[in-house]
DNA sequence: GATAAAGAGGGATTTTATCCCGACATTCAA
DNA sequence: TTGAATGTCGGGATAAAATCCCTCTTTATC
């Protein structure tokens, strides 16, 4: 018999977890927290076999939680939950220690699964999403390839300011902003402003 | 006692709605579909006292979806349900004709009130909601307040064309594709591009 | 018929974008 | 330790886009 800690900000998220867990035989209690950091500190006084924690939280990231937890709990089973399916963020949280990775489009046909298969000690991800890791590891649609000037630019600019004002901010000539910034396009593969917005977006920038 | 139809593309969400509504007494019987099409057939053999439906639909938008059916069944009741608390779009949808709005973050708390509000014949709309609609009614960062033209103008640049591209395709001048890029910019009070890129995707433009 | 609002676009100027280049610093391996 | 590679910063030139202001036509609306 297992213990569950569920954190997710959505009331309707952790009943609808909860729903479909239900049918699951080897589920003895489901402890919920709406956020990182009650999530961290019921830990003190709890031990859980698995954790379904969301990624997009108030306050405190999923990320950052997963980070925070794996620290101090290093061999602490954790499931990723995420409303979009971004190959990068994927990459990130299986890289940072994760056991699993679901997204709530698949949720509920996986769920079960990908608690069975955590649970017995192994790694979760549906056969979709590690297709998807996979192919984007090849190409550049990613920002580490960026180095830590051009990320510098690139969150200044996605966060609506102007090039003069990038300029000003980073004491640098509005013609070298122009210039990285065609460089970071080209080295994502990018043409429009609006495939930027849309990399800035996915990588958490905005 | 009354029926429902709940419309939304992710089972963990209708699994949790259900699960809300599990403690609710006048409710017989619940119906679900992953769509708007599928709800707008299987209206065409089922009467649903209340319909919940999700904002964010693949394929044919929630608010698409409830035009259409409220152009066929002009009495029918909606609650409609969204991740996210866009001013813009809460007024949109109940000019639509929708009997109430409420957001997945207040969802647990509210989701049974609102459909005995509205089973009842009343509009629902939580305070928080209604207050955050009335004030963003002084504000221009709604897209009511574009011309159509504006409106086809900025969807398209939104949709990554660069000026000349959206000239080519209405047969206008790029000269006035950038006049009214900069009227939309003025009344929508924005000044980049990445502001822009983010209330079209709010407003669901792209 | 007058007034207002929407659509289209010219003129002039500033700001960005693009591409190509050179200067300088750091790092890393031969 | 000496290249070679890479990162950072920007100039020059040209093209595209943005900005502000103004004119003109069409279409409602009163």
């Amino acid at each position: 018999m297992a213990t569950l800690l569920i954190v997710d900000d959505h009331e309707i998220i952790r009943k609808g977890i909860k729903s479909v867990l239900s049918t699951h035989p080897d589920i003895e209690d489901i402890h919920e927290t709406a956020n990182g950091s009650d999530a961290y500190q019921l830990m003190n006084n709890q031990v859980v076999d698995l954790i379904i924690l969301d990624i997009n939280l108030p306050g405190i990231s999923g990320i950052e939680t997963l980070r925070k937890i794996l620290q101090k709990y290093p061999s602490q089973k954790v499931l990723m939950l995420s409303m979009h399916e971004n190959p990068a963020i994927i990459h990130q949280v299986m890289s940072a220690g994760a056991m699993g990775f679901i997204s709530k489009g698949e949720f509920a046909e996986n769920l079960n699964d990908a608690v069975k298969t955590i649970l017995s000690g192994k790694v979760f991800i549906s056969k979709e999403l590690s297709d998807v890791v996979q192919s984007s590891q090849s190409n550049k649609t990613n920002l580490n390839i960026l180095t830590t000037r051009e990320f510098e630019v690139l969150k200044l600019l996605a966060s609506g300011k102007t090039n003069n004002e990038v300029a000003d901010l980073l004491s640098i000539s509005p013609k070298t902003v122009a210039n990285k910034l065609a460089l970071i396009k080209e080295k994502m593969e990018i043409s429009s402003d609006f495939e930027l917005f849309h990399a800035a977006k996915e990588n958490n920038l905005i």
